[in-house]
Parts: C-alpha cells; sequence; structure tokens
DNA sequence: GAAAGATAACCGACCGGTTGGTATAGTAAT
DNA sequence: ATTACTATACCAACCGGTCGGTTATCTTTC
C-alpha cells in the first residue's frame, strides 16, 4: 500500500469527529487509529503527544471558523453598502449556514473544550479565549459601523449585543445537539437579526 | 472518629465542582477521595459506580435548579399581577442571582454533561434532555399567558421565544466560564428581558 | 445494666484493564 | 537518503471496581 499524503489530515477529522461526539478525554489515540485505520507509530509519526493533537485541532478549527464568518461578512459587504443591511445579510447567509454547519459538525470545538479547560495546558485555553475575543471584536466593529449611522434610541452598549452573537450562536447549537432539534440554532440566530433590527430601525 | 452523616453530599458536592472544573471524564473517583477526604472504599459504600454518581449528579443538580426557578417566578408573582410584569420581575431576579450563582458553581452541569453525552448511559442523556424541556415549558406557558394579554403585533413564535431564554443562559454561562468575565451573563439575561419588552410592549 | 448482636460507615490492599507514550526493526515509494 | 508509514512489543501510570476487614454507634436480649 502505497503511503498516503493526508494522514494527518484524516486524523484531525477524525479528532474532531469524536472530540465533538463524546469530549476530548474520551477520545483514545485508539479510537482515531481505528478510524483512521494506521498504527500507534503512524500517529505518533505526526502528532508528539495527544496534547500537541489538541493544540493542532483547536488552531485549524479557529482558523477555519474565523475564515468562515470572514467570508460571509465579505459576501454580504457585496450584497448592500449600508452597514445595518450588511449586518442583517450576514445574518441571514449564517442562519442559513448553520444546516450543512450542523451536519458537518454539531457542535463548536471551542465550547467543548471549554467544558475540559483544565485538562489542557495553558496556551490552548488562551488561543481558545483569544478566539472568542476576536470573533467579538470583528462583530462589534460592525455593530460600531452601525450605531455611527443609526444611532440606537434606547442607550445599548456595543460590547454587549457583540457578546449576544457569540451567546446565541453557543447556546443554540448546544441546545440543537443536546434536543436533537438541529433548527433550534438557526432560529436563534433570527431573533438575534431581529433584535438588532429594532434596535438600530425601530 | 465518629461516623459522619453528610458524606454522600460532600462526595457530590466534589465531584459537581470537579465536573464543572475539567468535566465529567477527567474527575477520577481518586480526585473525589482527596477533596473529601475519604478512601475508596467509602466513595464505592455511597455509590456503587461512577455511573451511578452521574446519575445522582444531574438529579441533584436538576431538583434544585427547578427548585430555585420555580421560587423566583413564585417570588415574581406576589409583585405583580399582570402576566408581562411578572416575567419582567422574573428575569430581573435571575438576573440578579447570576452573581452568587456563578460563584457557587460557574457552569451548567447539564451542559458540562451534553459535551460528554456519549460517556453516560442513555437514561442520563434522557434526564438532561428531559430536564431542559421542563425549563422550556415552564418558561413557555408564560410567554403564552403574556402573549393572551399582548398580542405581539409581529407574529412571535413563542417555543422560539422560550429556546431563547435557555440558548441565553446557556451561552452566557459559557461565555462567561470562557472569557472570565462573569458579567456576561447577566447582561445577557437582560438583553433578553428588553427582547421580551419590545416584542409585547412597543 | 452489661454482654451480644446488628448495622452503617468506612479503610486500604489489590486486581484486571486501559491509557498515553516509547522503542525498534522493517518496508515501500519518491 | 528521506518521507511516511507498518508491525510488534513494551512500559509505567492510572483507571474503575472488588473485597475482606475494622470501627463506632445503636438495639436487643438476658
Amino acid at each position: 500500500m502505497p503511503p498516503r499524503t493526508d494522514t494527518r489530515e484524516r486524523i484531525l477529522d477524525a479528532a474532531e469527529c469524536l472530540v465533538l461526539e463524546g469530549g476530548f478525554s474520551a477520545m483514545s489515540i485508539e479510537k482515531i487509529m481505528e478510524a483512521v485505520q494506521i498504527t500507534k507509530g503512524g500517529f505518533f509519526y505526526h502528532f508528539k503527544s495527544k496534547d500537541d493533537l489538541a493544540r493542532a485541532l483547536v488552531e485549524r478549527y479557529g482558523e477555519r471558523d474565523t475564515s468562515l464568518v470572514q467570508s460571509m461578512f465579505e459576501r454580504a459587504d457585496t450584497l448592500s453598502d449600508d452597514p445595518l443591511e450588511r449586518m442583517l445579510i450576514f445574518l441571514k447567509l449564517y442562519e442559513e449556514s448553520t444546516d450543512k454547519l450542523y451536519l458537518a459538525s454539531p457542535g463548536c470545538l471551542f465550547a467543548s473544550f471549554s467544558y475540559e479547560i483544565r485538562e489542557f495546558s495553558d496556551d490552548i485555553g488562551k488561543f481558545i479565549r483569544e478566539g472568542f475575543l476576536a470573533w467579538r471584536q470583528l462583530t462589534l466593529s460592525r455593530l460600531e459601523e452601525i450605531a455611527r449611522q443609526y444611532p440606537p434610541t434606547v442607550e445599548t452598549d456595543l460590547p454587549e449585543l457583540a457578546d449576544m452573537f457569540m451567546c446565541t450562536v453557543e447556546g443554540g447549537l448546544l441546545m440543537s445537539r443536546t434536543l436533537g432539534q438541529e433548527d433550534i440554532l438557526p432560529r436563534q440566530v433570527a431573533h438575534y437579526r431581529r433584535y438588532l433590527r429594532m434596535i438600530f430601525r425601530p
């Protein structure tokens, strides 16, 4: 059998899936070996430890997630010039994408890791925190742009509103996962969208 | 030394704390033994397996949580006759209580278990799901009462609005935990409160 | 009221299995 | 020669769980 070149990625795929299913601690290296059909030597050729795998996992997830959100923001930007309209379009795109997103990975790796945070070295926790903060900042700068053009009538804390998007997505994902109702997340995003519209365009 | 009668509770306390810190899988019985200052025999006298402990843990958490929410609803009911006002008062009470709640246990045990759901026997997963559904129903019946008196101008799906409270709390808890900013959860509850007011009393 | 028995609460050595991780020799393609 | 593994053997640490005792306290019997 010729050696493949995508083994590292396949390990990460299987690991991500296993983490989302039962958590990081429950994911043994043997389960990965079985899923990817490699031996122990093969695994440790690519990752020097389980902690190393965890780091690679969050890094890949972080990159993919931000690039997805980024590209959706850019797509929304091509569809309107108005900052509020752009945000509303983005949220609509996000809402629609959650269907496929959910099937691909029904859960957030960052959230999953957050609940086992004591298991990892500090730098992984730091990476996750920074990932969330970057997400928050991305939303916040959009909201600030909106607020300049549409000053809200009621006093509104914009960072809180940025947090609200993260909370909506994370909360929605958890409830979708736990209750097995995949439409919860998109419906909650729709409510966030409506809330924004009510605030900025009463 | 006389045998104590509260060991079972002390085990549950320590276990709950450990689960919220690093997840259930990462919580070994030896860690509990150390925290409670008992031996292995002592632990297995009270719980016949780790799975048995998990069951006891979610049951106790479920009871405490629903009784807390229930009592807060009842307290709100004594402060107003208007169904909308009652809900808004309840949310204010909930918002204020999260300070102490957070210090006592910075996280939701149900959420933590949800991310490791494959680790447990099915009945535990079922119990968690039913717990969430009961919570949803509790909120929903209140919202229905409000909607009868204050028909919303924009068409609003009430079950979704009930889900939104759960999502807000769970999302807020996760973000509070992960970012180490305990005010995120109460601020998000306040936004949910404002959204409800905007919907039912424009 | 003292001895005997029952019981609840707990101790700690031990067991088999699993875990993350290492070592080493070999292979097949580039 | 380097890369990308396979195959097998192995290790120490840790894991959940068992089991035969032990201790303190309450209860019953004489």
